[in-house]
DNA sequence: CACCATTTGTTCGTATGTATG
DNA sequence: GCATACATACGAACAAATGGT
């Protein structure tokens, strides 16, 4: 992914949006990319890539399992299992 | 104030309840103590007390002005000034 | 059982950017 | 321009959970 410093919105912002559309396109169905994973397809660093997934999980979105990894939460599951 | 290190809860949650109380005691009415004075209280970092303040705000409990400081939400007053 | 690799979760210290006065 | 204060980002470290060897 392509990560525009120049602009308006911060980093953090633009993978969100980025990983938000990759989902209801249907691009990634369960498990996300790990963290580290991401880190390296954007160039950003772990802890704002964990900020962008922080807003996926506060949508209800995304729930992650530490050990596991990051999926993309089913319809009528609770947030956290 | 006091962060217990061997606590249960991580020292930004213990942070966000500590101030939570100082507000709904009316002990801070409107403006509350900068960031960096909160990191000398606490000893923690600018980031982890960021992170306690965060959850007030999406609480809706405390509204933020850039180069002005920290204020409780009044009630009834939106969320962004 | 122990060990280890992977992954998420928190924290730190520092730097830079932006808004206010 | 300058001082204050919030906002984002980086890189590193450490802990805890999971699953496989």
């Amino acid at each position: 992914m392509k990560i525009d410093p120049e602009s308006a919105d911060y980093p953090y912002v633009q993978l969100a949006a980025h990983l938000r559309r990759r989902i209801s396109s249907g691009e990634i169905t369960s498990l996300l990319p790990s963290l580290t994973a991401l880190t390296q397809e954007t160039g950003l660093s772990m802890g704002t890539v964990r900020r962008a997934v922080a807003l996926l999980i506060d949508e209800g979105l995304v729930v992650t399992v530490p050990g596991r990894g990051m999926f993309v939460r089913e319809r009528g599951t609770p947030r956290q299992s």
